[in-house]
DNA sequence: GCCCGTATGTGCGATGGCGTACAGACCAGG
DNA sequence: CCTGGTCTGTACGCCATCGCACATACGGGC
């Protein structure tokens, strides 16, 4: 664990925004779990057994495999929820979910789910709203993949990830990234020698810092602030 | 219009698999209309007004530009709505929608929609259904962008707008093409020779007919088959 | 029947990413 | 302290697409 990192600052987000009494009611079927680096939430086509509201942990969401290996198409933190196709009544999920930062979250069984959603309105509003930027989110990804150079869209990941993560400070080898970007590890490697050599990031095997934020937010697409604008406009 | 094309055989999807009752006060809420080619529904951030359920017309919707041009995310036709925000509770889309064929469709408005989803579980239930299955659309559209080549990318589009048009005959220049796809007008031009040299479509000045819908298919990256099949899954 | 605008075809150098191969660098465990 | 596995760096030819420029082709309107 890292030491700049102190889970108790935070909660989940989308939980913490709803009044006092929905989310006391909201935590008392959920129970506390700690999640571990690389634990496999769903894969492709399974029955989702619980949701997830991430405390101080995140997500990677990745497609299917079709012709090529999957993509990532979501990274979910304590802004967010796993198992956001149970808002819609749906207890399947298509994509496959990995732990990607371990950490605290709640859990709440999907039978449990309805219930909840039920005897909380708020719940339900926030979720829907949750739904709608994501769902936004997902169709400016297909254009920011399309569009962008790597260099680029890894500045966004770590934008992203150090976000989720609570710290400048966290893992992804060259290799695991090109998995989640959808290139070569060369590729990553070539755009991150060029980030660290501009003093944005620091890394080695798999340890990577950000060093300056507001110059890597310069050397990212403009998709990431859109992101964050868009989660604030809706749910701020 | 086409000769072809016979638009008493179709009614809309989504309402055609409510039961008898539901489908009929649902339609109580709507009027019908008849849409103009390239008539813009929607711009991005602007509020809702209509939802629309098409009968035999059919919709692009595009991502805002960012950076670059827009980008289109869906192919909205007589299986699907427009207006899915609204099912979320929420009335402003961040899309712009133009109508890609001429035709009939239902059309509520947005203050009446949510009185027709309360009276109707049948019609929630479907269009919560709808919304899983267009955001996994999408989500694979991500990894569809990035991994195919234009040719197949191409295939698949001529695909599923032969599919919302109802008929092998259907208008589109290569440059309001590339717009689309994302690409130059130059990159349409030489894929969709190649395919009209293979004899699969043929095309001149805007007016496009798939002359070898298998064989057209068989060029297509596996979206197009994966995508039709997430539908049937959850919708059939 | 000519003309002009729209639509399509072609050419050329540049570039970002691909696939593969191999070399160095670092760390943990024997 | 050596060794083997993991991670990162570099090299080379190839390909899809880019950006730009220009050439042809078709067809409706005067």
């Amino acid at each position: 664990m890292h030491p700049e990192k102190n889970s108790a600052l935070f909660d989940n987000r989308l939980l913490a925004s709803l009044p006092d009494e929905d989310h006391r009611q909201v935590l008392m079927h959920c129970e506390s779990v700690e999640l571990a680096l690389d634990e496999v939430i769903s894969e492709p086509g399974e029955q989702i057994r619980h949701v997830y509201f991430p405390v101080d942990c995140f997500f990677s969401l990745v497609t299917p495999p079709i012709d090529h290996a999957g993509l990532e198409v979501r990274l979910v933190g304590s802004e967010g929820m796993v198992g956001t196709p149970l808002v819609l009544g749906i207890d399947v999920t298509l994509l496959r979910t990995v732990v990607r930062g371990a950490g605290p979250a709640w859990r709440m069984t999907a039978e449990r789910f309805p219930e909840a959603l039920g005897q909380s309105p708020a719940l339900r509003i926030t979720l829907n709203r949750y739904l709608f930027v994501v769902t936004n989110q997902v169709e400016q990804m297909v254009a920011c993949t399309r569009f962008h150079v790597l260099e680029a869209r890894l500045a966004r990941w770590l934008l992203m990830t150090r976000d989720r993560a609570h710290s400048d400070h966290f893992h992804a080898t060259h290799e695991f990234l090109a998995l989640l970007l959808g290139v070569r590890r060369v590729g990553v490697t070539k755009a991150a020698t060029a980030l660290q050599k501009r003093n944005l990031i620091h890394y080695s095997r798999g340890d990577i810092r950000v060093l300056d934020r507001p110059g890597l937010q310069a050397a990212a697409c403009a998709c990431y602030g859109e992101s964050e604008a868009m989660y604030e406009r809706f749910m701020g």
